[in-house]
DNA sequence: TCTGGGGTCCTTATCCTC
DNA sequence: TCTGGAGGATAAGGACCC
């Protein structure tokens, strides 16, 4: 079956809400990230082009986007800006397809198969009404499969519309980075290069599956082998559920107290309690996560023989995961996760899971 | 010197049960 | 009873995504 999938990505997303409801910041190099202070330790989520041409870039320290351009605006990030933005944005894409999949707020995959305009004609036309009625602009790629279409959609950017068609597929994707394909970051990327000589898509193409399959393992090396070739055949999800709800936080500065560490364990733990009584989960695993000075980053879980969503417990299970690490060196980050969801719980309620037993759902 | 936060998925190791 | 798998659950780490 011949599919045509779109993938929407807002341009610059949040620098641009900012300057879309700030005019006096257009034209400026506005950078979005941590508390907007860029003394302090965060990194940039997103720099508008202006900030761009000045090298600052997504997940740079925010210490270093100032060095970069300390005339830039530094502003902190808003998510209730962006998420309301957001919203409008994928209800605008609901209007030309009921098949949408939002990956983050500033993106979505759209599943236009069944649209009897041409492909291009239907991604300007969203291309207009999501400018007519945001004010922002979006860059739009158009593919067989979701693969292709989110390659697309960076080809050319911003506020443009590029098209992948299985006849430019091979043609297209030869000369490309092999880091441009879903999944292969840095570290993979450069293990490619120093062990097969791999550096563009082309060159991986032309790699044996068993010999993708030595470097990274059976699962991965074939997935890679197919991605590679612009094959890719997963659906476009309309309804996800969360497999772990977490909450982190990185100190300013470096702390070894435990009651400090606690104090925060505490925190996180009520925040994360907040989400599954908001959401509706209880969750089986708690993991407790520790970053010290140096970024090594160690974690320790418990799964309990129940899901739980009780505040005070799960409190109580994280702060005990805590004995388990060695505080002989500075801590810089504390984070706690509950995973091992199930929905059925005790949603809206601030204290003590009720029952004994919900309708114990499904799980296969 | 620097490296956020909220997620997902994969790999490997280990333990336990059948 | 011993041995050896197979296979599931759990734990930990790492890579990756936006």
């Amino acid at each position: 079956m011949n599919r045509t999938i779109l993938h929407v990505d807002m341009d610059a997303f949040f620098a641009a809400v900012e300057q879309l409801r700030r005019p006096e910041l257009r034209g400026k190099p506005v950078v979005v990230g941590g508390s907007g202070n860029p003394h302090s330790r965060g990194v940039v989520s997103t720099a508008s082009y202006e900030a761009r041409a000045y090298g600052i870039h997504s997940a740079m320290p925010l210490r270093t986007a100032y060095n970069k351009c300390p005339d830039a605006v530094f502003l902190p990030v808003d998510f209730s800006a962006y998420g309301a933005a957001s919203r409008k944005i994928m209800a605008i894409l609901r209007e030309f397809s009921p098949l949408v999949e939002p990956l983050s707020l500033d993106e979505a995959f759209l599943d236009v198969s069944s649209r009897p305009e041409e492909p291009a004609t239907l991604a300007e036309e969203i291309r207009r009404r999501i400018k007519d009625d945001t004010g922002l602009t979006a860059s739009i790629g158009i593919g067989p499969n979701k693969l292709l279409a989110k390659i697309a959609s960076g080809l050319r950017k911003p506020d443009a519309v590029t098209q992948i068609t299985p006849e430019t597929t091979t043609k297209v994707l030869r000369d490309l980075p092999a880091i441009v394909l879903w999944g292969v970051g840095p570290k993979t990327a450069a293990r490619l290069e120093e062990t097969l000589g791999v550096r563009t898509v082309g060159d991986l193409q032309r790699v044996p599956l068993a010999q993708l399959q030595d470097l990274l393992g059976p699962h991965w090396g074939e997935d890679l082998y197919h991605t590679c070739r612009g094959e890719d055949d997963s659906p476009i999800v309309t309804d996800w559920e969360p497999k772990s709800l977490s909450r982190e936080t990185t100190y300013q500065y470096d702390t070894r107290r435990r009651e400090t560490i606690v104090q925060t364990i505490s925190e996180l733990a009520a925040e994360v309690v907040g989400d599954l009584h908001g959401e509706g989960y209880r969750g089986k695993t708690v993991t407790l996560k520790i970053r010290y000075h140096n970024f090594r980053t160690h974690t320790r879980a418990l799964t309990l023989p129940e899901p739980i969503d009780d505040g005070d417990a799960i409190r109580r299970t994280a702060v005990a995961l805590l004995d388990r690490f060695t505080l002989d060196r500075p801590v810089r980050l504390v984070g706690v996760r509950v995973s091992g969801l199930v929905k059925g719980g005790n949603a809206g309620k601030g204290e003590r899971g009720n029952k004994d037993q919900m309708p114990a759902v499904e799980n296969p």
